[in-house]
DNA sequence: ATGAAAGCGCTAACAT
DNA sequence: ATGTTAGCGCTTTCAT
């Protein structure tokens, strides 16, 4: 296996020093439309690709790339913002680095670590902790960072309409004449998009006029609990009439509840939506997000610091989307309605 | 902001020479406690962090980045393809490349040849086009290529068992006493995947004595076609009793024929599991796929040929796995004892 | 045990 | 319009 040809290997075969195939290459100063060809010759033939990171560390600039941190690739959400940050940022020649934190601030620490280490241009982070120790680094580094999905201390972010989205969903609800409305989701509500969906349902319950009785509030981190927490609900002496899943872990374990149940009595209504919400029996509305658009917002937010935004951090909110599923020709009552 | 220190500041600051730095931080040659100790203390002190590029500029060899390309990361299962890869390089102190191709031939050239600018150590790729472009480039520049999910020419290769899956979920609908079992899928069935679960079904009807009519094979590429191919195939002279959807898309339009003709006594079942498969009622049966595994296994491939290991190029095939859901909302994995 | 010099592949700053 | 020199931040010689 031979070694990879470079500048110099061109600059011979084409009978030209360096620095000129450097001009054709990036365009640069000016080059004689004769000599551009034999130097393009000979890129050709040697399969000369231009070696980026050299360039980079010549120019002393960011490299050409962009640090992504996730908690974890396994949830569709956060697989969809990722796409959605790639495809920003490579309509604009960067390139992706991808790091998983499993939602473990050391481990985003040392990934973030290992991006600044390659003088990526700017970092998209979804804080894992408490955000600090990955804001110092950024900063020290000079590096634009851009939080996602949750808001994080001295940096853009870019969140969902988490609280207005929970609000317009839990504000159907009550249109629709419900008067109890459950709240299931993963508590204690430390994280920002839980505690702000709750808040979402508290706040429409009080434009309502309606209290928010704790009874009322179930916390559940995994389906099965969030089966048995749904129940718990519904034997209540005041039982809920309706049901707000603030994710899709309390919708599904809330949709086993009820089908097992045998109760179509009970509406259900679900933050972030379920790809088979259409197929379920009733159909399943939700409160749907914009994971892709998180990302695109992201990239461009750090793409406008790139290009010398000096403005103070500001965040950013994508709205969510409230998704109304009916049955169509059906005489069974949708949940919803 | 400050320019970021390097070795020279940090043997300045220890009052030492940079190589003296240089062999600190890479435990090379031998150094002195004393030394050691002020080096690191100035490091620290400097906050300083080793520039990764300029390294392997100097080095020569590939950098420790492995590119990985996939079709689209909106869609779950390459998300967690992704996520299985990422987990296993890091592992390895290895930064992974992410790039989209969008299942355009000409993207993912575009693609790998970025990574290949970044001289990767590696390429792990969900092939769109034929794949001859990526294997060529990969080979001009001596990177080690795996193809991910589908197999293309003159490299290793990751798949899932595609057929025997197939194959299996189709026994399983015999074995329930079906005699005609339609299959649901994208058509015509040119990608990879696709033909080989089409063949599995055959296989599984032919092994059962039972013919495999073109009739009872119906192509779809939307959810909405799916349904009408769904109920075109139960309008049949001679309908299927069963149905097998190969493929989420095919299994959803399925799911909505079935639900909102009310039939309730065609049995489906799926290829790639869904996430809410054991709430939908009846609960879904599926042929389920281990993404993660598959995204693991093709970075421990690379990893192995990055080791040395210059056999040739074989195909890896990761086992699907029947899971059986009843009414009970037991899932019964046969292979989980 | 430490340092000086050279050079990786490339481009900025001056030549010419 | 092209070439020369120097040097990015680091590691590899080869000294000492």
């Amino acid at each position: 296996m031979e070694r990879r040809p470079t500048l110099h290997d061109v600059a011979g075969e084409a009978g030209v020093s360096a620095k000129t195939v450097s001009r054709v290459l990036n365009g640069d100063g000016p080059v004689a439309a004769a000599t551009r060809e034999r130097v393009l010759a000979a890129v050709g033939r040697l399969g000369f690709r231009p070696n980026l990171m050299a360039r980079s560390i010549r120019t002393g600039g960011p490299d050409s790339t962009v640090g992504l941190v996730l908690p974890d690739l396994g949830n569709p959400f956060f697989g969809a913002l990722a796409g959605g940050a790639e495809g920003a940022l490579r309509g604009r020649g960067l390139t992706v680095l991808l790091g998983c934190s499993g939602g473990d601030a050391a481990r985003e620490a040392e990934v973030v670590g290992a991006f600044l280490a390659r003088r990526t241009s700017a970092l998209l982070v979804v804080p894992s902790g408490g955000g600090g120790e990955t804001a110092a680094a950024a900063r020290a580094a000079g590096v634009p960072l851009v939080y996602l999905d949750r808001p994080g201390p001295g940096a853009d972010c870019v969140v969902s309409s988490n609280r207005a989205g929970a609000r317009e969903g839990v504000a159907h609800l009550l249109g629709a004449g419900h008067r109890r409305v459950g709240f299931l989701g993963d508590l204690p509500a430390s994280l920002y998009t839980r505690r702000e969906r709750l808040a979402g349902w508290r706040e429409a319950l009080a434009a309502a006029g309606l209290p928010a009785p704790a009874e009322l509030v179930a916390g559940a981190r995994t389906v099965a609990e969030a089966e048995r927490a749904a129940l718990a609900l519904l034997a209540l002496p005041e039982p809920p009439t309706a049901l707000f899943a603030s994710n899709v872990i309390a919708a599904t374990g809330a949709l086993l509840a009820l089908g097992r149940s045998g109760r179509r009595d009970v509406a259900l209504l679900s933050f972030d939506d379920l790809p088979l919400a259409e197929v379920l029996d009733p159909p399943l509305s939700a409160v749907a997000q914009a994971p892709a658009l998180l990302g695109a917002t992201a990239a461009r937010l750090a793409l406008a610091r790139l290009d010398g935004d000096g403005t103070p951090p500001r965040t950013e909110t994508v709205p969510t989307r409230l998704v109304l599923r009916t049955r169509t020709g059906e005489a069974r009552p949708p949940y919803c309605e």
